[in-house]
DNA sequence: TTAAAAACATGAATTTTATCATATTTTTGT
DNA sequence: ACAAAAATATGATAAAATTCATGTTTTTAA
């Protein structure tokens, strides 16, 4: 049986400092502490729900989590990933636009949920965090538009090469090289846009090229500028 | 020869009142006018260039600009288009980043710019277009999202047919049901990440379907309910 | 106006990638 | 612990899309 954790502090939150609340006034955190709500997820649960409206923005406190698209199809579209620190949700609150997207944990994660008056609140009377929102929608859209040209040209070698140095670069490798994320092989495919077999076979010529090593849904990278090359990457 | 026309002014720009620069005060439009540059740009001209700094924002005052980015084979990818009242490159200012995108003229054109510091300006001092800034922004990166998931899952001929709809949209149609702006067959194919070959084939084959009628560069939706379908949008 | 260049067009061959079929392994729930 | 379900794996086939070759038309520049 699971006991029921305690509710996280803002004052106390260890990744408030490195989060888009970090320039946070201790008076306006007391003020977010009593107004946030917190949620636990097991994972693979959903957060919310592409195509809802959102009465505000939600800050992982702990845990790795997916945003996500549905296509025509039904397929599954992995747009990013989210960690502790970072908010998400944020894109359909400030568009006064329905969800473009759901986001659904990675693993058990505790999220917390600030009411939108709260957010508009802070954007209006802190010009520091309103110049971060800024900052950190125009470096989304500039990575979004680098997903955009890499689906349109790079062949799918190229792209699980590439999606495999972003899940590096996000949440980072452990002391033995291992990506720091556990995704099945049908979500790798979502990222990058292709055939749960095509990632399958591909992840089995990296490891037989010594590129990684495969154990299961653990991803060692033990050669990256390799890889690097794998995937056509310049800069 | 040609006659070398009048520097517009913000005072009397018709497409002022429809842009981001709606809500903007009298006294800070005059301001705006007697800080801003204004530049003529032939058919084909670079506005700017990927990968170099920006110390302000682009303000079409006239005119169509296609932006796109450069993928590692060389090949061009359209990302977005822009057309009178849209202002470009304010992603790279935001961000403080290098361009993520380069910006170049569909046809002859007319583009304001406006130092960094007094567009800092108007957002620190304009609660209103701060907040169309962000809402800007993150409309642009649904947007991209949804970019993204199309061309990870939709094959080429759906994506042809959803990017003819797209520019309907964008630019919209004269009388006679054309499409308001003038590409090439391969800036098709680098609007939707295929080979040219690709594009000019399956304009044939909506053409022989009574789709769209093709005349040069002309392109007529005859159907848009049918394109609708062949590009297999729901909403 | 005319030659050169660029864009458009079309068929054939090739490559890439997806789909289908079918095992095998791993995970999950009782 | 065990059956069922899900995920992983692999080969064969099919479909999608690109590339290459070549010819025609249109545009551009001298």
């Amino acid at each position: 049986m699971k006991n029921k954790p305690e509710s996280p502090h803002c004052s106390t939150c260890g990744s408030r400092h490195k989060s888009v609340f970090c320039s946070i006034e201790s008076e306006e955190v007391k003020e977010i502490d009593n107004i946030k709500g917190c949620n636990f997820f097991d994972r693979g649960q959903v957060i919310f729900h592409e195509g809802n409206r959102v009465n505000g923005i939600y800050c992982i406190n702990k845990g790795k989590v997916k945003i996500y698209q549905t296509g025509s199809e039904g397929k599954e579209q992995i747009i990013r990933f989210a960690k502790e620190g970072d908010i998400i949700g944020y894109r359909a609150l400030l568009s006064e636009e329905p969800l473009s997207a759901s986001a659904a944990t990675l693993d058990d994660a505790v999220v917390c949920f600030i009411p939108k008056s709260q957010v508009l609140k802070i954007i209006q009377n802190n010009p520091s965090f309103n110049f971060k929102m800024l900052k950190i929608l125009s470096h989304e859209l500039g990575e979004a538009a680098r997903i955009i040209t890499d689906l349109a040209q790079k062949p799918v070698r190229e792209r699980l090469a590439e999606s495999l140095l972003l899940l590096k670069d996000t949440f980072e490798l452990d002391e033995d090289k291992n990506i720091q994320v556990k995704l099945s092989r049908e979500e790798l495919a979502n990222i990058i846009g292709t055939a749960t077999e095509s990632v399958i076979r591909l992840l089995s010529e990296f490891k037989k090229d010594k590129l990684i090593d495969i154990d299961g849904r653990n991803i060692k990278l033990i050669n990256i500028p390799a890889l690097t090359r794998e995937a056509n990457i310049i800069d």
